[in-house]
This record gives C-alpha cells, structure tokens and sequence, in this order.
RNA sequence: UUCUGGGUCGUCCAGUUUGGUUAGGAUAGUAGGUUGUGGCCCUGCUGACCUGGGUUCAAAUCCCAGCCCAGAACCCA
C-alpha cells in the first residue's frame, strides 16, 4: 500500500494548499493579462527526445503502447508549448501570453525540493522580443513570488545575460565553453577555494573573472562596458525592475541549451534551497523545432522548492471553513434536504447530518470540520415553524423562521 | 545510477543495545454514556512490527535482498 516512489498523497488539507498556490499563479498571471492553457499528460516520446537528446531518455517516464508508439510521460511543458505554436500559432495575434500549471514527470533520485511528480507553474510571452517583454516576465515572476508573501530580503532574482558570458569566453580564450558553464552554475554549491581551484584550470586570466564575479550590479556593469562588452541589454532590462529584489550576477547559466540571452533565478536568499523558479529568454527552439523564427521568453516554478520555502517562512495561511451545516432532532430529513437544496441553489456551500447521531455529536462533528454556522433542524421547533441558527465561534444563536 | 541514515496502530512515541509469555501509551477514528446544543469528562471497539528470504528451540529485535521515506553526490528542462 506504499505509494510511488517520490510522490506525494493529497489529502484533502493538502490538496487545499496545492490549491492555494495554484490560485496565487493563476491570479497573477491573469492580472497581468496571460491566458490559461494546457496540453496532454501523455505525449509522443520523440517530442522530447528530440529537443534534449537520446539522453533525456534516463531522465523520463516512457513505453511503448499497444499500438507500438514510444510515448512518455510530459518532464516539462515547453516541447507542447512548442508544438501549439507551430500547429496554432500562425492564426494567433502576437505576442501570445499564455501561461500554464502542468503536471510533470521526471525520473529522479527524490531529494529536498526535487520528487518524481510534481506541478510546474509556466510563463510565456511568444512572438516579440524586446527587453519590454522580457522583463514583464522577470516582474510576473517577482510577482508570482510576492503573492504569497515573500519579501525583498526573502528572495533574490539573479539575472544574467549569455551573450555576455559568450564574449567574455571569447575574449578570455576559453575553449571549454561547456565546462565553464557548469562550472559557473555550480559555484554557490562550491567552497570558494574549490571553485577558484577549478576555474584556473578552465580560463587562463581566471583572475579577471573572479573579479568580475565579486561586483555589484552597478559595478558589473560598468567594468563590463570598460571593457568594450556590450551591456546595453541588461541594463534596459534593470531599468524596468525592481532592483530590490534582483541582481545582476555572472554565475547564473542555467542547464539548458536552448536560452539565447537574457536569463535568471530566483533563490532564497539565506541560499538553503535549490532555486525557486528560472527562465530566460529563448528564441530558437521553436525553429529547432520546425516552426518559424520565434522569439520567446518564459518562465517556470516548480511547487517543490516553493513550498518548501513557504514553510520556512511560515507563509501557508490558515483556510477558513466557509460551509454551513444542518443538524437534525428527530425525524425531520425531509425538511433538512429541502433546506439543503434551496441554500445550495442560493449560493451557499452546505454540509448536513447524514448520520443518526444525536445533536451532541452532529456539533461536534461540524466544530471539527473548522464549520461556523450550523442551521439546527428540531422536530418540536420544526411544528413552531422555527428553526435555530447557532453560531460555532461565538456560540450564539437566534430562532428564525423556517419557511 | 552511487552514497549515508531511517521504516512499530491513521499520526506521534515506548519496546530493538542484551532475541524469550498476549507488542504498551498518547492522539485521531468509531460506538455509546453525560448535557434538546460543540470544545470537557467517562466506557467499549477498531487499529501496527514495510515485504521476502536466512540464522535460531524462539526474531519487532540479529543477517541478506527488495520496497518506501529523509538527505547528499551526479544531473537538472
């Protein structure tokens, strides 16, 4: 009776939380004008494979059905996103703004923050690439983080741009491209020695770009144009966020290829957590994929790592219990079901005694299922044509009229 | 995939060190008692040694494998 490995059971109280989150994305995204989508569960194993390599295979869920087609389990929404864009898109007015709360599968060992079924919030703004786009996403995200509560000094937003670490590569003569990619990406999980030990091993004039990592924002920006790199970019992007929250910082690549310039994560800021959510601009995979020369930039959240944070910071609320419930004495089912049907078609949510318990119980009951209101049906009140309203909290309660 | 530490009623905990009679408690659940009206109190009931092998006269306890949980490495879309 043990559940799969690195999934979770949700239990109504649980499930009342996932919703709580989905809630808070969905409510900012749509107040900041993206549509709802979704696609399959289920999709054509190559969709995959092919964006990310025959590797990716160790990383998914997937079999051949009865019909001999590889399928999989989706690990992300981005190939889907990809693929509507391509069947759907050329009738859609740019740029599209369309986000999504996916359920995803990936084959991993669980650890803090990482399981094998999981939700990821997505993000996307398709078709129009100007750093206005880009950074209507980097303030949904900051955003989608201060809805539940989180501060300034609870998170940061690390962004980075590509194309400035391509020239820095270029002009420090890196020849491994890759390795320094992993390198960076790994440097907050490093001891600082290590990484300096490391990083001379990959780029000769290491000592540069240690320094370069040191800077500030500002700083950054300024050394970087002294030395004739380009930072127009970012710093159009800076000026159209809140610079409170987010940062400029030379070690953020993020894994995946397929970002083309601009890209960021959030943390927290005590560093605990693996990141919270990340994103980038990316304006080549859905040509990778067959389609038109598309500019996008989205971003993604995982529920793992958020709630995890959430907890920390103590920012899961209590949830009110907004049911009514009618209680019965005697033999009164007859009115308490016609009771029950005109409060349910009046809007209200309602519970009522399914049991033969005793109104002791029926109280008891309602107080444990966090219900305030209780609508007390007796046999003796129902033949004065009254019944009794009680309030649970104050424990008041007033006769009113039954008909 | 590798490594570390775990797994006893739904939940939390005792028992495992040193194998030995019916695995104990709290809480939750349930039925009832009490009060024509909840929280308190009382009584009964339900309810567990993760699975499979091995060692032994005897295994919750020792050994092996698997499963699941927590975490780390790798990888991370």
């Amino acid at each position: 009776m043990q559940a799969y490995i690195g999934t979770r059971d949700f239990l109504p109280n649980d499930w009342k939380v996932m919703n709580y989150i989905f809630n808070k994305w969905r409510d900012v995204s749509l107040a900041y004008g993206f549509e709802e989508y979704d696609a399959p569960i289920i999709a054509p194993l190559k969709l995959f494979t092919d964006k990310s390599g025959e590797e990716i295979k160790n990383q998914l869920f997937y079999f051949t059905d009865k019909g001999d087609r590889e399928v999989c389990l989706r690990a992300e929404l981005t190939p889907q996103t990809a693929r509507f864009i391509i069947n759907y898109g050329k009738e859609l007015k740019k740029p599209i703004k369309w986000f999504s709360i996916p359920r995803v599968y990936r084959y991993e060992k669980p650890q803090k923050g990482r399981l094998r079924e999981f939700f990821q919030y997505n993000a996307d703004i398709i078709g129009e690439e100007n750093v206005l786009a880009t950074s209507e996403i980097i303030n949904l995200s900051i955003n989608l983080l201060k809805s539940f509560g989180l501060k300034n000094n609870d998170f940061v937003i690390r962004v980075n741009s590509r194309k400035i670490i391509d020239s820095l590569i270029n002009r420090l003569n890196i020849t491994d491209k890759a390795g320094l990619y992993l390198l960076l990406d790994k440097k907050n999980k490093m001891k600082p020695a290590e990484f300096n030990k490391e990083l001379k091993t990959l780029v000769k004039e290491y000592k540069l770009l240690l320094d370069l990592l040191e800077l500030k924002s500002n700083e950054l920006i300024v050394e970087l144009t002294r030395l004739g790199i380009d930072t127009n970019r970012v710093k159009s992007v800076f000026s159209l966020i809140d610079k409170k929250c987010a940062v400029f910082d030379l070690s953020v690549v993020r894994g995946l290829a397929y970002y083309t310039d601009i890209v960021f994560e959030a943390f927290d800021r005590k560093g605990d957590l693996r990141a919270i959510l990340g994103g980038g601009e990316y304006n080549n995979l859905i040509s990778d994929f067959g389609g038109a020369e598309t500019p996008a930039v989205g971003v993604g959240m995982g529920d793992a790592v958020l709630l995890e944070l959430l907890k920390i910071k103590r920012l899961i609320p209590e949830f009110i219990n907004d049911t009514v419930f009618i209680a019965t004495i005697g033999d009164v089912v007859k009115d308490a079901v016609k009771l029950r049907e005109k409060l349910v078609s009046d809007g209200f949510k309602v519970d009522m005694n399914l049991s033969s318990r005793n109104i002791s119980k029926q109280l008891s009951y309602a107080e444990s299922k966090g219900i305030t209101k209780v609508y007390i049906l007796g046999e003796k009140d129902l033949a004065k044509n009254t019944i009794t309203v009680k309030d649970l909290i104050t424990g008041k309660e007033k006769k009113s009229k039954a008909r």
